[in-house]
DNA sequence: ACACTTGCTGCAATGGTTTGCAGGCTGTGC
DNA sequence: GCACAGCCTGCAAACCATTGCAGCAAGTGT
């Protein structure tokens, strides 16, 4: 059924070893040969089978990704990255969801491996020790974790924490919340050093709430208690868990941004659509996922050689200052001064 | 360096044939060689390589799905129904984002169809003559789209324009406008269809709008639009425009749902999430992506039977009612009369 | 003791592609 | 007219797994 090398070869009147030629290294073969098997191949609608390529040559042309739920916006977007990277280096993405679910991570790479040239995977959950032994089996690049030797993509998050708090602070504020998000996060980690490397200098005092789950309900249910706390800012670990505060402060009657400020770290779509539209600590999303599947390709370029291989490549983070953030009231700052 | 069933044959000493049969008709050899077989294959981290079995049988036990746009959380969450019931049947998938872009969904599945046993196409905007030229390449499942004798998965659209209309209409709203998505959408035609037919039984009149792009951006404009035509009621297209005209006519000081009532198509995520949230039709679209790859499946089982093959499966929608939706203030119903 | 069935196992062919090697043809320089 | 180089092209092996067929040993029935 499937059109075959072997078809084209028939049609163009040559050996299969030249149509494979005419495709893979072009200028070994006759200018007049190549072109009557290109249209010969062009009419049948022929295009190789890069399984057929891949086990020959070890290289398919395919790639790995993994992400922890791809309805996430954060990794959806990170994933159209890698997905539209891949297209211009003309390669084919193989996807896994992993549910959120550390351990069908491990399961999936092994499931894919034998059909990509490598793996990406996106802010993995799974335990360092199944990570080191899924090294070896396939390449892997890793997204926003830091592990070992092995080449990684990483987001800016601390420096994204400091500017934030900067922010904050020379808006006024001196008493703000950080709401984490789930324990295991190398992102979150990040964001916690750079919040207490900017903290004292920023001369403003952090009250650090969590860990919550890092969405709409987490933040609902983490706005309460930062309230309690009477601070004048919230930091939340992602935009989802912003826009579940800034829901929850509307019912509670509390204005935003005179009485509380709000910052969220992502800027997903949604952060610009919210009735006042929120400030964010951008990632690089897409261009996160770009640049692992390029990481992933020099690797595998850079092949055996030694001291050509892992890398981590460092993306910046960018604080995009929207409505939800303003100085404090001077009620509100009088009540965080008296500290409740 | 990867290890293959040469390597576990060599290990329990054994044929490669054996090792192949202990995986693939378990209850053709003995019990003892079948667990030496399996355990060596455990201890080495064998897993078969798909693609070379599928060079043989045909079968890969890859699906492929191509999506307009995985960013889109209808996507997104189509995607994610796929995934998870490949997984269920150990089956991988294969993504591939089309950008929105109706050339690149057919060159896409180009480069994937020798790699997959079938392909799901969500939503294509292809047009017809591309899409007959695919067929045969390789089996083939559509979302939300009808064509020819393709096997499809189809959401209820047209019932849930009528549920919303009735929703409106049994809240007292006489005079409501639709807002039209793209001009291809098989899903927008539908809903017109569901629309007009409803219209006179439900004794409200309705105003069609657009087409506008279907985003937060379309409803922002389309909001206006609707606003000068005096209706008490808008129909968006789908919810990131119901969220569009949310913010503008917050922005434009008419209150929601006194003023104006709104309601949306699909119910992603985000719709729960508004400060006021959305009343909406929910399309099941994680439902519609398990449901198509069942149905992929089936069909390739079915093989050649000529009798067994394309069906259409026709999923439910489900009008969803929040707080977006209520009787039209005296004013405002006023002012609709006056066809103002 | 014999023929026959049953249950396992191995051999070898198969599938679509790439690639090292060798062979053929043409052209060049003398 | 000859040797030699340079282009092209084809042959055949290799990659990894599956499967029809045949072989072999043990068990069954008489």
């Amino acid at each position: 059924m499937a059109v075959t090398i072997h078809d084209v070869a028939k049609g163009a009147d040559v050996s299969v070893s030249t149509v494979s030629r005419a495709f893979t290294m072009p200028d070994m073969v006759n200018a007049a040969t190549r072109r009557k098997v290109l249209q010969v191949a062009e009419e049948l609608g022929y295009q190789p089978n890069r399984a057929a390529r891949g086990l020959v040559t070890g290289k398919t042309g395919n790639i790995g990704v993994v992400v922890p739920d791809v309805a996430n916006p954060f990794f959806s977007a990170m994933l159209k990255g890698c997905t539209a990277r891949a297209r211009e280096v003309r390669h084919v993405v193989f996807l896994a969801d992993a549910a959120e679910d550390p351990r069908v991570e491990a399961e999936v790479v092994g499931a894919m491996a034998k059909q990509v040239d490598g793996v990406v995977l996106c802010s993995p959950r799974m335990h360092p020790d199944h990570l080191a032994r899924l090294v070896g089996t396939t390449p892997l690049v890793l997204i926003n974790r830091d592990e070992a030797g092995l080449p990684a993509v990483l987001m800016d998050s601390a420096d994204g924490a400091r500017q934030a708090l900067e922010h904050l602070a020379a808006l006024g504020h001196r008493r703000v919340a950080h709401l984490a998000g789930p324990a295991a996060s190398w992102a979150g980690e990040q964001r916690l050093v750079g919040l207490r490397a900017a903290a004292p200098v920023c001369e403003v005092e952090t009250i650090e709430l969590g860990p919550f789950p890092p969405t709409f309900q987490g933040g609902v249910q983490a706005a309460d208690l930062a309230l309690a706390r009477g601070v004048t800012a919230i930091l939340a670990f992602n935009d989802l868990m912003a826009v579940g505060v800034l829901n929850r402060l509307a019912a509670r009657g509390v204005a935003v941004p005179s009485d509380v400020s709000v910052v969220g770290y992502d800027d997903i779509e949604m952060s610009s659509m919210t009735t006042v539209p929120l400030t964010t600590v951008r990632m690089p999303m897409e261009a996160g996922g770009r640049a692992a599947v390029d990481l992933l390709l020099d690797n595998l370029d850079a092949g055996a050689d030694p001291d050509a291989t892992p890398t981590r490549r460092w993306l910046p983070t960018q604080l995009i200052v929207r409505s939800t953030t303003a100085p404090p009231s001077q009620d509100a700052a009088a009540r965080a001064l008296a500290g409740r």
